[in-house]
DNA sequence: CTGAAAGCGCTAACAA
DNA sequence: TTGTTAGCGCTTTCAG
């Protein structure tokens, strides 16, 4: 080997006196099946630790058409959620043997597609996709590459995916703060619970507003389309449609839903420019988990996404081989 | 091709009418150099597209031992601070056309090292390293390997590497503590500021530590060691090293500088089972900075660590090919 | 203007 | 018990 250079599989062969396969074999504890000597292994096993031996991972995954890599795209670290995801991914990916890749997209469908492209290209033996926009394209890119794939937290149609249970999440959150509030007079929409952020288009919310609805009905009997504020995901939107909701009631609302850690950020401002009394008498939820807005100065119930089951889960549909369609729902937990 | 395999440059050389050369060269933007003729290009190009050919990165990276990837190891995403850290590498591995492959390693020592090691194994072009554990050996595996490869957060003594300015980041949220707090008596220990987190024995707190005591001495005179609380990082040691403060002072003392944000939690969790009065008459500050701990109940100064811009030198010194050791402290801003 | 051929480092079938 | 060899898919000389 020339000196710097990493040392080849030929290296060690030569300077064990043996031949590169039996020295792959050594190297990959295949030397049992291929009955090498004890005493060549050693040796071989030896020359390679002096030599500081590390395989070139790129020759190997070329040659088996694998490549040791579990890769994973996601939009972005902008939350908890996605951080713990990616985190577990990390750690699962790590215990099967697998180098995790982690890459973040964005939320634009283009990138993402290049992205689920890049890994496949690149061979990564499985691959999670979160919060994929346009799911059924990375899909079927993945099919057709035959990489095994699972979608997380936004599902995909054709193809295994594991997400929060939404409905029963927001039904969870509702119930829990109706049961904290005055019971809600339909006369008087100050008295009301309302659910503030997201889009009715998108799946995850409409299944969060469905669960709302259903434990509103429930409960009081009462629902009335006016209580679904879906302004959208900003933090900025959520505050001006807060800002909005109070100067159209005279005060705060009896309770809000707030539907992402994102909005929330939103209200937390609105509310910082509200004296303490307007504060108390409502009642704060909020559909997603953030250790610090546990902290805020007025009680709050959030919902946990259970990162760690959902990638587990992700983990159980891979190894299970099947690229069926298949939802998994996870049930998040309150705090 | 057969059908459902991914399709080669043979495949497509053949279905074109050219050689495996050729369709490499068009594929490349390098049919100029080699001067085919437009109209052979065109034809390859146009059965590329067809056949929806994209191109083996493992093979290609064999073969100019390199890889497209861009390798970054980092602890965990524990904090906001590394969670922007990985998303700003990945925007700009992106940017450079490199593939972004991010490793939660953990603090562990060994772990970080294995992560390194597998990372080189797959050829990857750049390595930065967050969070180092012992930096000293990472730095020796990637310079073996003649991997570029630069330190974030953590530094190597044998690297280039990129820190947050600790001690100028220390002393500008110490005097701005200071600064609305009322003169601090040297005979009254409860009027003093205290650094609360870290340990002693880390550069990183070390540095905060010095920033803490030059402004304390520059602006009072008065620095006394019992100011400094390194109970480590987590937030129960905080926790319990403020409860026996106060128990110590029979009240919360003037000024609390929080060393992180874990610290800071910890002092939240302590501070909610306070009464409103105890706390407003104490300053309060962190070393950290999250947008939830912002919004808390009362007045809080933050140090927000510039991921960003940190990210930004050590890909320039990536860029400029040197693995000299080179330290480069960016100052944080204070939120 | 273009094709043939070598070879990156590895594994696995086939010989011996 | 071990060595030789083909070939994974690509890029890059070199020879036309």
């Amino acid at each position: 080997m020339k000196s710097g250079q990493k040392s080849t599989i030929y290296d060690i062969a030569q300077k064990a006196g043996a031949s590169p396969s039996a020295v792959s074999a050594a190297l990959n504890d295949k030397w049992k099946q291929r009955r090498l000597k004890q005493e060549t292994v050693d040796r071989i096993l030896q020359v390679a630790r002096d030599e500081g031996y590390t395989a070139n991972l790129q020759a190997r995954g070329l040659r088996k058409a694998e490549s040791g890599l579990a890769g994973m795209v996601l939009p972005d670290h902008e939350n908890r959620f996605f951080a713990e995801l990616s985190q577990q991914f990390a750690r699962e990916a790590h215990a099967r043997g697998l180098c995790p890749a982690i890459v973040h997209a964005g939320r634009d469908a283009d990138a993402q597609l290049s992205s689920v492209e890049s890994l496949i290209a690149y061979s990564v033996d499985l691959l999670m996709i979160a919060g994929a926009t346009e799911p059924l394209g990375l899909a079927h890119t993945c099919r057709k590459a035959r990489v095994p794939h699972v979608f997380v937290d936004h599902p995909c149609a054709e193809a295994p995916s594991v997400v929060t249970d939404n409905t029963g999440g927001a039904a969870l959150l509702t119930k829990t703060l109706l049961d904290v509030m005055e019971p809600p007079s339909s006369a008087d929409p100050a008295t009301w619970l309302y659910f503030l952020g997201g889009e009715q288009s998108l799946p995850a919310s409409a299944e969060r507003i469905l669960g709302f609805r259903q434990q509103t009905k429930a409960a009081k009997a009462l629902f009335d389309p006016g209580q679904v504020l879906a302004c959208g995901y900003e933090s900025d939107k959520a505050e001006a449609a807060l800002a909005a909701l109070y100067a159209r009631l005279g005060q705060l609302p009896a309770g809000l839903f707030v539907n992402s850690i994102g909005c929330f950020e939103g209200v937390l401002r609105f509310l910082s420019g509200l004296p303490e009394g307007d504060i108390v008498r409502s009642t704060f939820g909020c559909f997603d988990h953030d250790p610090f807005a546990t902290l805020s100065r007025f009680p709050l119930r959030m919902i946990r996404q259970r990162a760690d089951l959902m990638v587990g889960e992700a983990f159980r549909q891979l190894d299970a081989g099947t690229s069926e369609p298949r939802l998994i729902r996870v049930a998040p937990e309150l705090v």
